[in-house]
DNA sequence: TTGAAAGCGGTACCAC
DNA sequence: GTGGTACCGCTTTCAA
């Protein structure tokens, strides 16, 4: 297969003209055939011979070419986030993208690091992207909406723990996360609830959603929830240091951000000699595997992507009829898986 | 910053027609002075104007149009990888997109999933990427490298574990990882070692080089070392099998593939009763902060990218003077950090 | 059923 | 110093 058109050893590719020169047709003829052009009728030979000849000399067309002649392209530009990405974002991209090339759009990352969001958006425009998908951590402004849109793009979408003014939005609301795990410590009789909110600045992005998830649901719980934020970084230094005043906080549960940091400060408190979970309840997040090989196991609020459409077929829609009011779709889906850390 | 230039409510981008009739000059001027063309003496005034008009009407070049002008790109290709990233790759990906866009480049990362090796190289080839970094998970045909080639990429650099034939390769070279598990080992008295092969089919990739790398050391070291591979997935279960028939298999130590599945054998073993170090000793690598936390401390594998040309700098060299033999360049640096379990 | 030609937005050569 | 203009590769009327 890889073989088989024997490529002339020019060295510059060829274009559209020289598949036309070869075939012996004009190059009106071989854009309408290339094309499956459905609205001129094009003899069954003169179709083959034009594929031959494309076949023969390897022609593959400019797309720069293309799209400056049509005025618009299917490029969906997803800036690459900041944060390493999280096995949930890596689902994410994996299935949007095949979607989205199953729809023929061409799905294109692009990385934006160390640029201001204006700047940015001016960069991500230059490509005359039909659709651009921003990650939470990459900020958007009106005046980048407002460029983007203008520069040919029908839909501008956030994705993300918030919406942003302006633009449609899939929000992965990391409240419910927060919400799911301090109702879970409730539910087992406990009161004194810390979440810890990791240092590494990333995250604040995520964990700031997921602590006001907590308090609203201590809230609705009633006065005797009591929710105390807990400062730590990702190493063993700052989790002892934590350990070691634990019981000076008085908490009987801890909601760890998410299963890492769970077994940063499950280690943490056993080597302090606090007892999990007869002494002090713990959750995190993410239900990776790591979780379940601790000893106690460990609880975790699982998170998977929902929605009536997918968000391939969403951008597919919006691309099709924009102009429509901001859409806000939600995504994320939370639910507590309760083992024995709680 | 982000409100300052009052973008008409022109639904669609100005060109740079719609500049220069605003500045009251020429298209040719309007170019001349956004790229600051230096053969071409602008007076200062004019070059006023031309800025603020440009600025006023909020223009952004279509980079379609630059490159068909120009005959080229300045865009790097790196088609995304298939398997998840690990977090080596990602420091990889962050390090090279900026220090490419220090000098220039626009970096892409454009999804291929699902395509065979020759359609995705005309994909790529359509964007007449001027470089094109694929990872080892995208195969890559010498008639793919050929259309890459003949459509303007100066460079074509395969990254991954090993090279490929006729392209530059920035080598991963994962049989060091393996070797120095082993030597590793070996340096304790252990002379039995099982290494662990991940059946996920992503991850063969890296684990046959490993094992390699592994076999290699113990031949070094002569008779007496054995290395048996143990095909495992990363579930409890098949853990658990594994686990029990440990015994059996006679061996005084286990190279685990990476720090995962280091942790999920380390707890079937303990549960099935075998002493980790002192029956089997265990490195893993990745050297993350998850085997830290585990008791015994888990030994592994330490890895960093070193090179005495960033890859960045090796692109744009090659871009800038193409046409030489195949560079190969060995990026992988290995080490053993000793800890409790082995 | 096919071909000639205009034009998408920028760049760069050549005149003035 | 600045402007006119040809042209990059492709699509798409319009005419034949």
């Amino acid at each position: 297969m890889s073989q088989l058109p024997e490529q002339p050893a020019g060295m510059s590719l060829p274009t559209s003209a020289d598949v036309a020169r070869l075939a012996g047709v004009s190059r009106a003829t071989v854009s309408y055939v290339l094309n499956n052009n459905a609205t001129v009728r094009i003899s069954e030979p003169t179709r083959r011979r034009v594929r031959d000849a494309a076949a023969g000399l390897g022609y593959v067309p400019h797309a720069a070419a293309r799209s400056l002649r049509a005025g618009h392209t299917r490029t969906v530009l997803l800036p690459a986030a900041q944060a390493p990405a999280g096995p949930l974002y890596q689902r994410f991209l994996t299935r949007i993208e095949s979607d989205l090339r199953r729809l023929d759009y061409t799905v294109v990352q692009y990385g934006s690091l160390g640029l201001d969001p204006d700047e940015a958006a001016r960069a991500w425009a230059e490509l005359r992207p039909v659709a651009v998908v921003t990650p939470g951590g990459m900020a958007l402004t009106p005046y980048g909406i407002g460029v983007l849109t203008r520069s040919g793009a029908k839909a501008v979408i956030t994705l993300g723990p918030q919406p942003v003014a302006g633009a449609h939005a899939l929000v992965m609301d990391q409240r419910e996360v927060g919400g799911c795990a301090v109702r879970h410590l409730l539910s087992r009789g406990r009161h004194g609830i810390g979440v810890v909110m990791p240092q590494e600045p990333g995250l604040a992005l995520f964990a700031e959603p997921r602590l006001a998830g907590a308090v609203r649901a201590a809230e609705d719980f009633g006065v005797k929830a009591r929710i105390q934020p807990l400062p730590l970084r990702y190493d063993e230094e700052s989790a002892a240091e934590l350990a070691a005043r634990w019981r000076t906080l008085g908490l009987d549960a801890v909601f760890t951000y998410d299963d890492e940091y769970a077994m940063l400060l499950m280690r943490a408190l056993q080597d302090a000699g606090v007892d999990v979970p007869a002494e002090t309840a713990m959750i995190g997040a993410d239900d990776l595997m790591l979780g379940r090989l601790l000893r106690p196991r460990l609880s975790s609020v699982t998170m998977e992507l929902a929605s009536a459409q997918s968000p391939a077929e969403m951008i597919d829609r919006l691309v099709q009829s924009p102009g429509g009011a901001p859409e806000r779709h939600y995504l994320l889906r939370a639910a507590a898986v309760a083992r024995e850390s709680s």
